[in-house]
DNA sequence: TACATTTACATCGCAGGCGATTTAAACGTA
DNA sequence: TACGTTTAAATCGCCTGCGATGTAAATGTA
């Protein structure tokens, strides 16, 4: 019996972040449901309710998603009459993103969110500061693995 | 302007999980092309080379995935000749899935595969040491985001 | 001005994920 | 033995993700 031990699963950092990114998402689930959007929905709206107005490329970029998966949801957003898709006048090729009135007075019906998620992580076992940590190295981790300087809504 | 800090991406743990994940995942794209499978697919495969004949419940405990998942990715796993699903005679509910020998065979394949992962993780910014704390906290937070006690991939 | 190149999105195809529901087998209990 | 309940997978429908490729507009350059 060679030693596999190097491929058990507990011996990889993959695995867990992987299990925690879909956990996490599964959180946001029933919150979410509540106002009809989808996680990556809810974070396109962010970066609009940050910023309104903003290209594809631009939103591409901030959330590490290609046009190929941005587009189709953001055909669906825009169905569900939250934001608006338009070509801009100055360079065809870029479609600008802005929200409707109904997709920026979502932002009040969405602002609980955050504190209700924070909620279900705080636990007796880890501690503020360890989160604070923890975050710090997911951020210098996606620096390496991009390879470059994260985007401005990673940094810090 | 009210204030909408909170709902700012870089406040939230849970996008840069995502990213991480997603960035994690494509890590195994080129490597796991090369024996012609998907993510998911390896770990079912992690599960049945550290021990072969598991249900399809067992393996969905282990994953967190659920059959809904499962039963599609272990049927192309099936088609590719890596593994067997078989109903147990003694239990006609549960689907037993055991390798077959080319199944076996692979794991010769991917043993590189997870030093080469990790040799993508290290960075000068990141250390060994940070790494561990890191899976820690996030074992930690898959406890108590899943409410119970993580099954035995996740331990220690 | 011609034409190759780059850029911004879009399209296509396929493999996850997962909520909700279904099916059939096994089990519990009267 | 009858019958409601539990359990294990499977099915269905929808929304991601993403590799690969396509398309049209804009740009660079001879």
């Amino acid at each position: 019996m060679k030693d596999t031990g190097i491929l058990y699963l507990e011996h990889q950092l993959c695995f867990p972040l992987y299990v925690a990114s879909r956990l996490t998402t599964q959180l946001y689930g029933p919150l979410l449901k509540e106002i009809d959007i989808t996680y990556p929905q809810y974070l396109v709206l962010l970066v609009l309710w940050q910023k309104d107005h903003q290209s594809v490329s631009e939103i591409s970029t901030l959330l590490y998603l290609e046009s190929n998966t941005l587009t189709p949801l953001l055909k669906r957003l825009e169905q569900k009459q939250l934001i608006r898709r338009k070509r801009l006048d100055s360079d065809e090729r870029v479609v600008e993103i802005s929200l409707t009135e109904e997709g920026k007075n979502l932002q009040a019906k969405a602002i609980c969110i955050p504190e209700r998620i924070i909620e279900s992580f705080r636990s007796s076992e880890t501690t503020v500061a360890e989160l604070t940590d923890f975050k710090k190295t997911l951020l210098k981790m996606i620096n390496t693995l991009e390879g470059k300087t994260a985007s401005g809504l990673l940094e810090s």
